[in-house]
DNA sequence: ATGAAAGCGCTAACAG
DNA sequence: CTGTTAGCGCTTTCAT
């Protein structure tokens, strides 16, 4: 594999011209040079070695993006933002999953200072513990966060709390006096304000709050099945169910079915994130929209800014959007 | 931050020392020294810069991936696959979507050449051109890919002319005389290969291909959609549709809700993929499962075989399988 | 068992 | 406008 040497070998200049021409340097470089050394670049095949110029540079136009788990719709969205908006910058992602574990979240952190990333986007999961938390900080503050911490890095946050909350007042407008909730994650500060803006609600419209609605489910379909079949097997069993994302939405939708009780007649059902399919399903599921694409790339953005030292604001919010389908009507 | 001299000076030894208790070289260091060394690199919370050993061993414990989507749920569970074996093996990855298109691809490869990555998996899209085949080539053999290419590299394969088959033989033996195939980007290999096994299959029964029946979406639901709408707004009007992944089949199960038609009753559908919410839909929806997190798994497995030269079948097949659901029934 | 020194491929300061 | 050179942080001979 050519190298620098080979190229300034083959153009007959010296390796500092051809860095010149590559780097488009402020030194002028003639237009005859240029052009052979271009030639030489292109006959040759050449690549700069971005190793070498990294460990120079101390920059790697590399960014470490740290999630829980990439085959997480929820997830895959938002990175995509995320890297639509490093490409447009010409820097380059490095993926960890963590599945919400302390460890990996730090041998993550330390992988990405060896490899000398020029920032971190931190998303999923509270830090908590000195561990992570100093780790994150050796990182020389090149941090961005998505969602609330314990931390003061620069943060992209969704309004969950808003939007939970709309959901709510929704459900209340048609009718509904009882109304369950099924929470993820119980460390997630996402289900966190979600249950926030569902508590609120709840206590703004003067219902009391009734801890028997409140369910656990770990994301996916099947904990919002159980939660559901939980929920409508008790005594005082809710008209509608607000839960912590669409997959658990659709579980519950199931659920529902399988137990003789219509949608949205009998029971009632919000989701959140209005991921792609949820138009498609039957009915058609009432959401409360992420804005997940544009989150990725937001918080993208400020990383960028940050490593470029440009100005930008330390807090960013991303709305919520309610989305009203087919599995919320009035109540009978 | 703390680097190799750092460490030697605080443990008052050379920088050679504490390269060798860091490899755990063969060459011996006595337990009194390694002590020393490992105190100073406790103490300064020092790590190894990867980009220096990279740059001197050629080597970077990084392999690249390109895909086309991330945020496609279908690409997402393989990548998780891809990344959880590279983790048990010490390596990381970087990311590169390519959206399909050509110019991408060969920038991905260029960018992985830059950066030195030990090997790369490609996935979807069908590599072809001058261009990205050379490029590839020069990434020194250490490719590994996904699906049917016009280049011998290591595949990792997946029997999409089996499970296509297999899916109309199944609504065949249920009656359907008129099936319909709604096929994805027409350049990928992988949908071409499901619409072989469809033709195939209909072949064997004895059944006439019908052009007319053959319609091309983009993988998400609103082209199934649209597709289905066609398909049974004209005059030859099918019983029965295979689409070629489950988002398009969620389209097809709306849209023919929405003319009225009954699902599985007047129409029956097929999807592929088995995606999570496949089984959650209404009714369940009939599908050919594709193993895709062991086929991730399974390719990252071969690249890092080829990587450390260790023996390997340069062909992996992964199989289909048909889960039957609630989307199709007998033709009445 | 330990150290000195070469060099991986590149950029930038300095010289001319 | 172009070339020479130091050095980024590390691993690995080759000495001792």
């Amino acid at each position: 594999m050519a190298n620098i040497q080979d190229v300034a070998a083959r153009a007959h200049v010296s390796i500092a011209t051809v860095s010149r021409v590559l780097n488009e340097s402020d030194h002028k470089v003639s237009k005859e040079t240029r052009k052979r050394v271009l030639n030489a670049i292109r006959e040759l095949d050449y690549r700069p070695n971005a190793l070498a110029r990294g460990l120079l540079m101390k920059k790697t136009k590399t960014i470490g993006i740290i999630i829980p788990d990439i085959s997480n719709p929820y997830y895959a969205e938002i990175v995509r933002g995320m890297q639509d908006m490093a490409d447009r910058n010409g820097y380059d992602v490095i993926l960890q999953n963590t599945d919400r574990s302390q460890d990996r979240i730090v041998k993550s952190i330390y992988l990405f200072r060896e490899k000398i990333v020029d920032g971190v986007i931190f998303s999923g999961g509270i830090i908590h513990g000195y561990g992570p938390l100093s780790a994150l900080k050796e990182l020389r503050e090149r941090v961005v966060v998505i969602g609330r911490h314990e931390v003061n890095f620069p943060a992209a946050l969704v309004d969950n709390i808003g939007g939970a909350s709309e959901a709510i007042q929704h459900l209340i407008d048609l009718g509904h006096k009882s109304i369950g909730f099924i929470g993820g994650p119980e460390n997630s500060t996402t289900m966190i304000d979600r249950l926030k803006g569902y508590e609120s609600s709840l206590a703004q419209n003067g219902y009391p709050m009734d801890h028997t609605l409140l369910k656990w489910g770990d994301l996916n379909p099947e904990s919002g099945f159980e939660a559901t079949k939980h929920l409508l097997e008790q005594k005082n069993r809710p008209s509608a169910i607000l839960a912590g994302n669409d997959q658990m939405a659709f579980g519950a939708v199931h659920a529902a079915r399988q137990l003789g009780f219509k949608v949205p007649k009998d029971l009632a059902v919000v989701g959140f994130d209005d991921v792609p399919l949820s138009a498609y399903f039957e009915p058609p599921l009432t959401t409360v929209k992420i804005p997940r694409y544009r989150l990725g790339e937001g918080a993208m953005e400020m990383l960028i800014d940050l490593i470029q030292e440009k100005e930008f604001n330390r807090i960013r919010w991303f709305k919520t959007k309610l989305i009203i389908r087919g599995t919320t009507a009035i109540r009978n």
